[in-house]
DNA sequence: GTGAAAGCGCTAACAA
DNA sequence: TTGTTAGCGCTTTCAC
């Protein structure tokens, strides 16, 4: 830096004050400090900043490299970030390196606030580090003083699938849960709500799932095996209903006309031509807006009481759902 | 840091050496140290290391938010990292954030050394970068003084390919490519090459794809549409692969009976027990660790020339391949 | 509009 | 084995 403002004939100080859009300097000297930097090669030093500063503006946002979800998020984090001036610094969670390690270490890099993506970490543990800064988790829902929440109405979603397939006549409504998976509690909750809504409670059905292709794969054959077929399958997730879809196919049953097939996330998958899914859609780009807000919010001392933003789903409906068939077929 | 020294009742330089893991504390010291700073809640501060300290021990990793491949590749990075006693720093590439962005904050975090994933950077911009820090291109071959590359042997990995499948008696195979996609072009190469190596140059037919499943499903198509079936199919990439292989299912074709699939990657899709894909299995664990290893090298001075991996594939048979049918049968 | 001086938390070199 | 001193590159405060 000492070299930059001696190239340019000013002080240390100037170069530091131009370099942050500081008013205090004339476009003249503005000019001048930042050809001599574009000369030199300058680039301010983000460690001596953090050192220095009293505020870091770094937001750490701590994510799966496993789940679709997590890499979307990432897309819509750095300009929502940028918009209210922070920093995003990644931290990833591996099967080598845990939560608390990845916490650790956004914490080490003066993270000021915390974004995390579908953690492992039970409710005390995220008490203890919303302790220390604010936490924002995402997708699921925990209590705690300094944890704010952003997810989305995945009851409502789930109703909005029942509440159109049974527009479609369809009665017998099975679904495939995500077992102790974020969000499956919810949907599943959602999914026995609706179907009493409808006087359907005898028709509810559950299988147990995970969230994989391989579950939704399993429930495909029990449902072959099993004598009453069901007219639509709701499954916890997207790549849950592919697993569905391909052995229910493979099963000899036709989708739509036999069987229809609902997924949720509305993911890259379910928009492809040939799978074509009926799904749930969460807006992603407006839940990081929603993270970042939360914590710029806290950490600009505006609310210190816990905020809770629960976003409406929408339905996406494609090829793979219609009106329920008319005669009972037995499984093949 | 003081606040911990004095409530160990030692200097700060101890805690200092302590916490390096540095000889020159006696066992008891530590101790007492570590206990006092665990009471305290302490914990190195990452940006005054990085600011005192003449190396940081940070690698920055740029990676790409929508390949599985990157992902994958994350996952492997940091234990292949800290076994060379380096830090990872993650730098996303989106659609809002360039790579000379993403690059420029990596280096202002101190990364020592640069780790790339299939970047958009041209040979030109990116020795620009390996003049200030080594650089290490991980899955593209670009050429340059300080750039270090590692990647799959393509040309080998397709030749498996069609060695195998004239194994199995198939003639008619074809390629449908990835483009101007990383790696594309090594594929088709190795396709061609492999082919005229048996005799088959008359057989050689591409079809122009671009890794997407969208792409597969259009060569799909356009096989139905053809009246020369071929008797398999190399796809690019599993996305592609999997396109094409329901594309085809849903044109009335059997696979393997009357059409062989291969994908490329080996991914998770790939495995997936309905799918099931032939596919080309990238060492990526073994990738992660021999970019950490090049960058290490050069910044421990063992090596000033440049390096290249390249590692050989192999081929990973499950139930898309099989026999080439007898008689030739024409596109329903 | 500009500059001098102090110090963020830590580590390296040295001294004891 | 332990302590002292200086300073990494920057920002902040205050004086000019």
């Amino acid at each position: 830096m000492a070299d930059v403002a001696n190239r340019a004939g000013v002080s240390r100080t100037l170069v530091s004050t131009i370099f942050r859009d500081i008013p205090g300097a004339s476009a003249q000297t503005r000019q001048r400090v930042m050809q001599a930097a574009e000369e030199l090669g300058y680039r301010p030093d983000a460690a001596a900043q953090m050192l220095r500063r009293n505020r870091s503006m770094n937001l750490g946002v701590l994510f799966t490299s496993r789940h679709a979800f997590d890499l979307e998020f990432i897309e819509y984090i750095y300009p929502a970030a940028e918009q209210h001036g922070y920093h995003v610094v990644l931290g990833a969670m591996t099967s080598t390196r845990d939560e608390y390690k990845a916490v650790e270490e956004l914490l080490s890099y003066h993270c000021e606030a915390l974004i995390l993506l579908g953690p492992d970490l039970d409710a005390a543990q995220l008490n203890r580090i919303a302790e220390r800064v604010p936490v924002v988790e995402v997708g699921r829902f925990v209590e705690g003083a300094g944890i704010d929440v952003v997810r989305t109405d995945d009851d409502s979603g789930v109703a909005q699938v029942v509440d159109y397939l049974v527009g479609l006549g369809h009665q017998k409504i099975l679904h495939v849960d995500g077992g102790r998976m974020p969000s499956a509690a919810g949907r599943r909750n959602g999914y026995e709500t609706a179907m009493r809504k409808h006087g359907l409670a005898e028709q509810i059905r559950i299988i147990g799932g995970d969230y994989t292709e391989e579950s939704g794969a399993l429930a495909a054959a029990e449902i072959l095996a099993g004598s009453d077929l069901p007219t639509a399958v709701i499954a916890g997730n997207d790549r849950c209903a592919l697993g569905l879809l391909d052995s229910l196919r493979q099963g000899g049953l036709k989708v739509p006309a036999d069987i229809s097939v609902v997924g949720y996330d509305d993911s890259r998958l379910a928009r492809l031509s040939f799978v074509d899914l009926t799904s749930v859609r969460q807006d992603i780009r407006q839940m990081a807006d929603l993270a970042v807000k939360a914590a710029a919010e806290r950490l600009d001392g505006k609310r210190t009481e816990v905020a809770q933003f629960i976003l409406p789903p929408s339905l996406a409906v494609r090829s793979t759902t219609g009106p329920a068939r008319l005669q009972t077929r037995a499984a093949s």
